[in-house]
RNA sequence: GGGCCGGUCGUCUAGUCUGGUUAGGACAUCUGCUUGACGUGCAGAAGGUCGCCGGUUCGAAUCCGGUCCGGCCCA
């Protein structure tokens, strides 16, 4: 036993065994090992945004006390760190920082400024990580961006083009014109935005007209037809006949669609290529021939005749004016209207038809959902937004972007006959701007000339294959080992994205669901409820909250602060008890260390008393529910345990009812003293191992202090979990100990309603009661009564009445101050 | 329009799957006391028609049906 510091000092705790942890190699993954299982970790990288925000404050405790608890059961628990770094954020945060656009420089330059500030961003964030204490294996760490992981990325890549698994196509696509790239449905976000309704008259061949309602005028000319339903009696009759677009003066037959509402507008609909999908749907099945009008940064293009040139809404505006000159403009209204946006630059999305490639998706619909159905969810029913997401899908998945910070596409084309150069496996990394595919010529045609493709990978191609990378894959022979992940970790806002990526790739190249289970946490709302964010005026910036109260306290914030899977909202009060409850834990420690100077933890007691059997048996009880909550990831639950029990039944109760034997052992006896260092010592070990996870700080601190060199381990963190000890489960223990914590409690109550100081002496307690067993139960406890309550005389009668012990009816006490 | 989640003291939250003590805890409020660990702590009080309506049941916060409100996701 060291000494123990007087002043209660966690925020240099804290620092110290940040550092200490970190030299000592605990959170190294053990590849060599065989003897114990693995728990593998998908630690999903994330986009180094720079900002360690609470949200991943609550991510990563979740991760960090799984970690630690697996470790502490005996698994070799491999816990990576990877870096998402590709992505238009990077680019657009670059072109920022340093005021350009990303074409005014070359790309390699470009690329080398991305690289500076996501480097810069990482360095932020993993300082945050490793403030927060997480116990992390930086032996892993990597970075998409790094060649090394271009290598895993292309390989893929590689491994399901040979699959057939990857397609080059033309088909429409959702395009950000702002952004000039293609975007997957995942990126596209829907906005409510206030449009206009035009009601256009079409003109009939019999003289008469049609009027058809659109909010986008500008598409006239890529009109292939219109609709109405086939139940609509106003229109039926003209089912089949042909109507003149205006502006492009062009003749569409007029045809039957189930879908078209009625109620919408006048109930007839145009379908122009493309205005939303439910155009593409229609176009596909009905085998029109798409008029594409806008091109790639938003402008009308050469097929708009006069239009050309002008953006969207410019010629929005000319048609408009047009049609109204000629008379064909029946009216407007405005229109609540729900827009497709890029989920980074907000401007509305364009489907335009273009050349991309994709990965074959929708084949993989049913394996994705029964794996998905094999997998734990943490909770249950966060499953379904998978199943629901998988089977809203309508398009494969556009893996191709035009952007220039991101995984090249490993191909080249020849320049003779066009035929697909595909990179060997041994080629990559690579990146064919740069280099020459390794061939000498063109194995069709015999070309020497080859054009490299430009396009580059969708950032989810890089981090949807961190199941196997982290497996070791392709490299370690004995990646399947570590494969599936035991668990993969995730928000549930990115579930559609991250889990279903996952699954769908791993798939698609090994065959085999990617994780066990999934680990879903909830959102960090604002302390008033919402969302959490800097307009709203409720963000709490993470360094605030370190500074305050370091990590701990913040760590059990997210853990108790609600069910996992649930929002929790940030509030500085839930900090603020969870620093109370760490004080509360350091000063019962600091009072068992004063009382144990003396005390041979090898040298057991021979007899304990009743409240000592209570307090033991209480233990293994929240020992029991801990590992089941730990188990099963509720850490909500398990975090509530440890509190009650070290709070209430330990320092309230046990501990002032054993204060008399450890101050006297003159009047108590020797033994009775060695019973209660005993407990107490027995009982703050099991609680610093119950609370390593969650809060491991204070736990290393106090284990350091007290039980390091008895226990000779580096760390409470590679101490062994609590095996429980049903046999030490106690329940006529818990029954008899629970009688006299309660007429201790209504002993307190009774001086407190009578102004009494809770100290101030019993000059006689006389305790009543017929029942003999509890007559006899309290006799056994007699000391431990009197020693506590101070009482000077105290005798046990079958018959009489007093103040009523709350909870047993049986049981009268009467006390003379 | 569809899906999911939530609605529990003034505030936040547990419990709902597996129906059964007095609906648990925290914060805030109020009242005492300050027990030889506690820059505090302890004891106590007050505060709830568990969104609303109906059903099943001996018994419903919990199961079923309907309904309203809020949030998220999707179309």
């Amino acid at each position: 036993m060291k000494k123990f510091p007087k002043k209660f000092n966690l925020l240099a705790i804290e620092e110290k065994w940040q550092q200490n942890w970190e030299n000592m190699g605990i959170y190294v993954f053990d590849q060599k090992d065989s003897s114990h299982p693995t728990f593998t970790i998908d630690t999903p990288p994330p986009y180094p945004s720079g900002n360690f925000h609470m949200g991943n404050v609550l991510n990563w405790t979740y991760m960090d006390a799984l970690a630690r608890y697996k470790r502490m059961k005996g698994y070799n628990v491999l816990f990576p760190q990877g870096w998402d770094c590709h992505g238009l954020p990077t680019e657009v945060k670059t072109e920022e920082i340093h005021k350009i656009k990303k074409t005014d420089v070359p790309p390699k330059e470009f690329i080398k400024l991305c690289k500076q500030v996501i480097n810069k961003y990482i360095a932020i964030m993993k300082k945050a990580i490793i403030r927060l204490g997480c116990s992390v294996d930086w032996t892993t760490e990597y970075k998409t961006m790094n060649p090394s992981y271009w290598k895993n990325t292309q390989l893929s890549f590689i491994l399901l083009h040979k699959k057939g698994l990857i397609y080059k196509g033309t088909h429409p696509i959702s395009w950000c014109t702002s952004c000039e790239t293609a975007i997957a449905d995942a990126e596209v976000e829907h906005e409510q935005k206030q449009g206009t309704l035009h009601y256009i008259k079409f003109m009939l061949e019999d003289g008469n007209h049609l009027t058809i309602a659109t909010s986008r005028p500008e598409l006239l000319q890529a009109c292939v037809t219109v609709a109405v339903n086939p139940e609509d009696e106003r229109y039926s009759k003209y089912i089949g006949k042909y109507i003149t677009v205006p502006i492009a003066c062009r003749q569409v037959k007029i045809i039957a669609e189930k879908e078209v509402d009625p109620k919408f507008g006048t109930g007839v609909l145009m379908i122009c290529t493309y205005g939303d999908k439910a155009d593409v749907q229609a176009v596909s099945t009905l085998k029109l021939t798409p008029i594409i009008l806008i091109d790639d940064k938003g402008r009308m293009n050469e097929n708009t005749g006069k239009y050309e040139g002008l953006t969207a809404v410019e010629a929005r505006k000319a048609i408009v004016k047009d049609l109204e000159s000629e008379g064909l403009l029946e009216k407007t209204e405005p229109l609540q209207q729900e827009v497709g946006c890029c989920w980074r630059c907000k401007h509305p999305i364009e489907i335009l038809e273009h050349e991309q490639w994709f990965m074959k998706t929708r084949i993989f619909t049913e394996q994705v959902k029964q794996n998905t159905l094999d997998v734990t969810w943490y909770p249950d029913y966060m499953k379904k937004r998978m199943i629901d997401w998988t089977n809203s899908l309508d398009w494969d998945w556009v893996i191709s972007r035009q952007r220039i910070f991101a995984t090249p596409i490993p191909v080249w084309y020849c320049k003779q006959c066009q035929e697909i150069i595909l990179a060997k496996p041994d080629w990559v990394p690579i990146d064919p701007k740069n280099d020459p595919p390794k061939i000498d010529s063109c194995p069709k045609c015999g070309s020497t000339e080859f054009i490299p493709e430009t396009n580059v990978l969708d950032t989810w191609f890089d981090s949807s294959i961190t199941c196997a990378v982290h497996a070791g894959w392709p490299d370690n022979p004995d990646w399947q080992k570590l494969y599936p992940a035991d668990v993969h970790p995730s928000g549930y806002d990115i579930i559609r994205t991250w889990a279903y990526y996952l699954m769908v790739r791993h798939l698609a190249l090994f065959d085999e669901k990617p994780y066990k289970s999934v680990l879903i946490n909830g959102m960090v709302l604002g302390s008033d409820g919402k969302k959490m964010s800097k307009s709203l005026g409720n963000f709490v910036a993470t360094p605030d909250v370190f500074q305050k109260y370091g990590a701990d306290a913040p760590r059990q914030w997210a853990t108790g602060g609600g069910a996992t899977g649930t929002d929790i909202p940030f509030r500085w009060e839930d900090v603020e008890y969870a620093w109370r409850y760490l004080r509360k834990l350091w000063n019962a420690s600091k009072f068992a260390a004063m009382h144990l100077d003396d005390y041979n933890p090898n040298k057991k007691p021979q007899k304990l008393e009743l409240i000592d059997c209570w307090l033991i048996s209480k233990m293994e009880q929240v020992t029991k529910k801990v590992t089941e909550a730990m188990d099963s990831c509720q850490f909500n639950v398990a975090t509530d345990e440890i509190r009650k029990f070290t709070w209430h039944s330990f320092c309230d109760n046990y501990i002032e009812a054993v204060k008399h034997r450890l101050y006297q052992p003159e009047i108590y006896g020797k033994e009775k003293r060695t019973a209660a260092q005993y407990t107490l010592y027995t009982a703050i070990y099991r609680i610093i191992q119950l609370l390593a996870p969650i809060s491991p700080h204070i736990a290393e601190e106090l284990y350091q202090i007290m039980y390091a060199d008895d226990k000779n381990l580096e760390s409470i963190h590679v101490s062994l979990w609590p095996a429980l000890k049903e046999e030490l489960i106690d329940e006529k223990a818990e029954k008899k100990g629970d009688l006299i914590v309660a007429i201790m409690g209504e002993i307190r109550r009774d001086k407190a309603e009578n102004q009494k100081p809770l100290n101030s002496p019993i000059q006689k307690l006389t305790l009543y009661t017929e029942d003999k067993q509890k007559a006899a139960i309290l006799a056994d406890a007699k000391e431990d009564l009197v020693g506590t309550l101070k009482v000077e005389q105290m005798c046990i009668q079958p018959e009489g009445k007093g103040r009523e012990v709350k909870g047993y009816t049986d049981v009268y006490f009467d006390a003379e101050y």
